[in-house]
RNA sequence: GCGCGAUUAGCUCAGUUGGUAGAGCAACUCAUUUACACUGAGAAGGUCGGGAGUUCAAAUCUCUCAUCGCGCACCA
């Protein structure tokens, strides 16, 4: 027996040791897998934003993805994962802002060359670091496929896609109401706002003959008529009349609109319309032909057309207004009001409504492809639910933006005209001359919203259209990421398979959930509560964390992670090394020869472990993980350890030669087995036990065959 | 408002197609040069949120109520 076994597992040793053996070994590149590996599985791994540390969510995904790609491996799959790293656009681009914040600079004061080459080297520095600590927690993905979502090729596939979508009339430039963050001055998808119950004042005020109710009484500059339902008794004769209202800085004559979209029941069942702030109002003013009018700029301030409130931010002119029209006699009254108002999703500042040229996705067709493949079964989801609410998004979508007021992103590739605004792609950079007006154009500024790109990203890493790993690789198997991409992502990658590959990118998608703290709380900074997946690799060892993530816990829904429970695997890990010991010290110079198992007992032994494996590995076929993770740990632990160990102590010391030679192998066979099944949880100790396990071996656990029994 | 999910041991959670309730942690009693104290043995702890229904049989299926969580949402 090797004397590693006198001491207790450890390992920080064994970790970084088996890792350097596999990525020799060359197999986790499907290439250099044995003749017996034929059929391709496939894995896209979810590219981790490279401006950062990993933290627990990353890990768990990493472990599940593992998982399955070590067992679909053992099972004599060309198993392929393809890892990546996300330049994550706005994201990346914030984590930057802050940085320069604090150095007292500003991303508005710099030339956005020198800004995106600062966050170039900012993120290339971070993308190793994050590359490393996957290796640490064990990926054994194919590191030599590595693409990061700015390397040159998928900067211009994207943007090929781009014109392509032009050409196929799928991309449009709309001028229309967009999210827009004052703060981070660029606009927002549809998912990337988050509507949050605000308590505001909704302010009564006389507009002429009639009243009106609104929460933003700064906007009235910017009013260009009020509108009525037209079955309402009490407006109906003021409808397409003018009506003379007044204002703290003048008078205003606007018209008088019935529209059906007006609740009667609220607030007077008169409404003020401001289509230039107002997504509503904007929708409307386009029904009766209005103009808009434009008062609050960019930065969320009141401009020259608001007289003595220009300058003023949107909040302080509230006050403002709402103080003269009181003086003036034109408030009537004011009432607390609870209403959902949209904000970024990063900083939480209203979201404020603006009305700005941007490039569009025509959503319908392609959603309509999307819910037609799900209903086809053609992609799967686990757990099934999801599937419910994908579809509840893909029946209500909107049109996209994709233009971003950003440095940090890909280019779109499109020239604007001068003279009649008409945009176009041009991927050459060489278009002149507007082709509709024949005016000057400018290049289009902006860059694509970040999921505009991985959306692309399963057909990107494969190398679509005519790689050879697009033929093998493509579609993949599974799409294995978290619950929150159900929109942003997923429905994404959907599409633009469906429409650039005529097929779906991947026909199953495992969603798990969050890894929350030990009290079942979200993890937060500012909570205090935040476990570094890392931290724990280092104090407990990899395996251990990952079956404490593993190990009940179910697709789709949250799981609580403890340091006590990472703890609790680390000793299993330990109590694995020392089954070995005493397997390997009660069987010196025995070499497993499965028909040396003569003795009954014995052969019940294997039938209940044949049972067992048989069960575990119907469980990883149908993805359950939380389940197959506690089987095997539940048997080497409480059964083998405890009471099959317990009793050959008898049998080994016992007179009958026969018996203790049957049982001897019987061991052997066991163990042999554990460590096989084990594997694909915790990879390090068992692959480092596996070089110790005396038996017929092909060579690395991490190709050994998994046991068809 | 619409939708989804949850409610099981003190805490955090499993429980696949219905077949007399499980794990980890905590707490209790015992064992102590043992393969392993990163240990073992034992005991304790639950009318599976309430109610109704289907069934020979329900934590599991149906309905309903309650509470909590999450997602979506252009009545100013």
């Amino acid at each position: 027996m090797d004397e590693k076994f006198n001491k207790p597992y450890d390992p920080k040793t064994t970790e970084e040791n088996i890792y350097s053996i596999w990525q020799e070994s060359g197999f986790f590149n499907p290439d250099n897998l044995p003749p017996r590996h034929q059929k391709p599985f496939t894995i896209v791994m979810p590219p981790p934003n490279a401006n950062g540390n990993l933290h627990t969510g990353h890990a768990l995904f990493i472990t599940l993805e593992d998982i399955m790609t070590r067992f679909k491996r053992m099972n004599g799959f060309k198993a392929l994962w393809i890892p990546g790293a996300d330049h994550a656009g706005f994201e990346t681009q914030i984590v930057y802002e802050k940085k320069l914040e604090k150095e007292g600079r500003s991303r508005f004061k710099m030339d956005p060359q020198d800004l995106y080459k600062e966050i170039y080297d900012f993120t290339i520095e971070n993308k190793t670091n994050m590359e490393n600590q996957v290796r640490r927690l064990g990926a054994s993905c194919d590191w030599s496929r590595e693409k990061f979502t700015l390397d040159p090729g998928v900067i211009k596939n994207v943007q090929k896609t781009f014109a392509k979508m032009y050409e196929d009339g799928l991309t449009y430039r709309g001028n229309r109401m967009v999210n827009w963050c004052t703060k981070h001055q660029t606009s927002l998808s549809e998912v990337e706002t988050e509507t949050q119950e605000k308590v505001d004042k909704l302010y009564y005020i006389k507009y002429g003959p009639v009243t009106v109710a609104t929460v933003r009484p700064e906007t009235i500059f910017g009013d260009v008529a009020v509108a009525v339902n037209p079955n309402d008794d009490r407006y109906k004769h003021l409808i397409n009349t003018e009506i003379s209202v007044t204002t703290p800085i003048g008078e205003m004559l606007l018209k008088v609109i019935g529209d059906e979209s007006v609740e009667t029941d609220f607030g007077t069942g008169a409404l003020k319309i401001t289509p230039a702030h107002d997504k509503n109002d904007f929708e409307m003013a386009l029904r009766h032909n209005l103009p808009s009018v434009e008062i609050i700029n960019q930065y969320g301030k009141l401009n020259e057309k608001t007289g003595k409130y220009a300058g003023l931010k949107i909040n302080i002119a509230r006050d403002e207004v709402v103080k003269d029209l009181e003086l003036m006699g034109l408030l009537e009254k004011t009432e607390e009001y609870t209403h959902p108002v949209p904000t970024c999703y990063k900083c939480g500042t209203t979201i404020e409504p603006r009305q700005l040229p941007q490039w569009y996705v025509k959503m319908k067709p392609l959603a309509e492809m999307a819910l037609k493949a799900v209903q086809e079964k053609k992609v799967v989801f686990y757990p099934d639910n999801y599937r419910k609410i994908f579809n509840y998004w893909m029946e209500h979508t909107t049109d996209w933006n994709i233009s971003r007021q950003i440095v940090w992103g890909i280019p779109i590739p499109a020239k604007i005209c001068n003279a009649c605004e008409h945009g176009f792609p041009d991927l050459e950079d060489a278009i002149t001359k507007c082709p509709k007006c024949n005016g000057d154009v400018r290049k289009d500024t902006d860059t694509f919203d970040t999921w505009f790109s991985s959306g692309q990203w399963p057909l990107i890493v494969t190398g679509h259209p005519d790689s050879d790993d697009f033929k093998k690789h493509y579609p993949t198997d599974i799409m294995e990421t978290g619950y929150d991409l159900i929109f942003k992502w997923i429905p994404r990658m959907v599409i633009f398979g469906l429409y650039l590959a005529k097929i779906v990118p991947f026909h199953t998608v495992y969603l798990h959930g969050l890894v929350n703290d030990a009290k079942g709380k979200k993890m937060s900074k500012s909570k205090g509560n935040v476990i570094n997946p890392l931290d724990m690799t280092a104090l407990y060892g990899t395996d251990a964390l990952r079956m404490a993530l593993v190990v009940a816990n179910p697709p789709g829904s949250d799981t609580s992670l403890s340091e006590p429970k990472i703890k609790g695997y680390k000793n299993f890990a330990n109590k694995i090394w020392n089954i070995t010991r005493f397997v390997l010290s009660n069987t010196e110079g025995i070499f497993l020869d499965e028909s040396l198992i003569t003795n009954t007992a014995d052969k019940n032994l294997l039938t209940e472990l044949n049972t067992l494996t048989k069960d575990i590995t119907s469980d990883l076929n149908e993805h359950r993980y939380h389940l197959s993770s506690e089987k095997i740990y539940h048997y080497a632990w409480h059964r083998f350890a405890d009471e099959i160990l317990e009793e050959s102590k008898n049998v080994i010391s016992g007179e009958n030669a026969e018996d203790k030679l049957s049982r001897q192998h019987t061991l052997i066979f066991i163990l042999k087995r554990i460590i096989t099944v084990l594997h694909p949880f915790m990879p390090f100790v068992t692959e480092e036990i596996w070089k110790d396990i005396p038996a017929n071996k092909t060579g690395l656990l991490m190709i050994e065959e998994w046991p068809e029994k």
